[in-house]
DNA sequence: CAATATGGTAAAATGTTTTTACGATGAAGT
DNA sequence: ACTTCATCGTAAAAACATTTTACCATATTG
């Protein structure tokens, strides 16, 4: 995968907007992994690792559902799963309700890394609450809000 | 790679601010790459596809530069150019300067790809400019870029 | 208790990135 | 000019990741 923080400044015309809403988000994500990778959550990554953490709670979730909320196949997810739980960050337990299902659940390493995430971004957020201030932090909050909203509008209805 | 449009909702805790960061984005490029398929520029992608595009200028530029902007090896930046070489979306040619360097430049047919990306961004940030209204949108861009700045710096220092 | 749908895995094929190595040109110092 | 070293790009194999096709086991339906 091409990373995410290419190429800061050398955009210009219309595509300036989507280099506009990349870069706090691919820069943050970059930290993020940094974060991660010294604390000893290196092998959490190839692009896909963190990600299922954003989808899973304590209850874990079956393999399909959790490709279905990351868009991808389940032969995908199953392969990702495998590569997280031999990392010890998820584990597959039987579905007592399905005899076919397995719920996918974050061991207690992975609440860890999940946790020192939540610090990292955390930590970030504060930053930039410091910064501009909580009231212009709170309008960047709204109006990001607002236009993922008609991003989205604008995307579903094509 | 896993989606990047994956589990909008899905997100709490201080997670969330990233997820806040990446939706908007996630959501554009999504609504990009569908748009550039059905026009019949379906053979860009695979990831590092329109990512390219962000660089390149009229000059063109070698590969090394390229990679180095792009974050990847010059080998990985190698192979793409020559996918998209393939799809006649870039070219190479031999640099005047140094006899080591090639050129790659966009063709006519990957200007074609890149002013559609152009009107397809400039649709939805219209859009944007229409439900927010201009000063909202404004506040926004400014606001964006200030997070954007300390996100950078946050990650640069450490 | 068949017929069908669903959850998951297996294995091969495909696609992408990394690693290691190399040949070619250029730059710098002698 | 001649050697030495750095840089630009490519090649080929290995490692990694995703897709495709197929399959088994369990569940659900009628």
């Amino acid at each position: 995968m091409a990373d995410l923080t290419a190429n800061r400044e050398h955009t210009e015309g219309r595509l300036h907007f989507i280099q506009q809403l990349r870069n706090p988000y691919a820069t943050l994500l970059l930290r993020l992994h940094r974060g991660l990778s010294d604390a000893g959550y290196a092998d959490s990554f190839p692009s896909w690792g963190t990600n299922i953490f954003y989808c899973l709670r304590d209850g874990g979730l079956r393999l399909v559902e959790l490709a279905e909320r990351t868009h991808t196949t389940k032969q995908a997810m199953g392969y990702t799963v495998s590569r997280l739980e031999e990392a010890g960050y998820v584990e597959r337990v039987a579905d007592p309700k399905d005899g076919r299902a397995k719920i996918i659940r974050i061991t207690q390493r992975g609440w860890e890394m999940r946790r020192l995430a939540e610090e990292i971004i955390g930590e970030v957020e504060e930053e930039c609450v410091r910064r501009l201030g909580e009231e212009r932090m709170r309008q960047f909050e709204e109006l990001i809000k607002e236009v993922s909203t008609v991003v989205a509008e604008a995307t579903e209805r094509e």
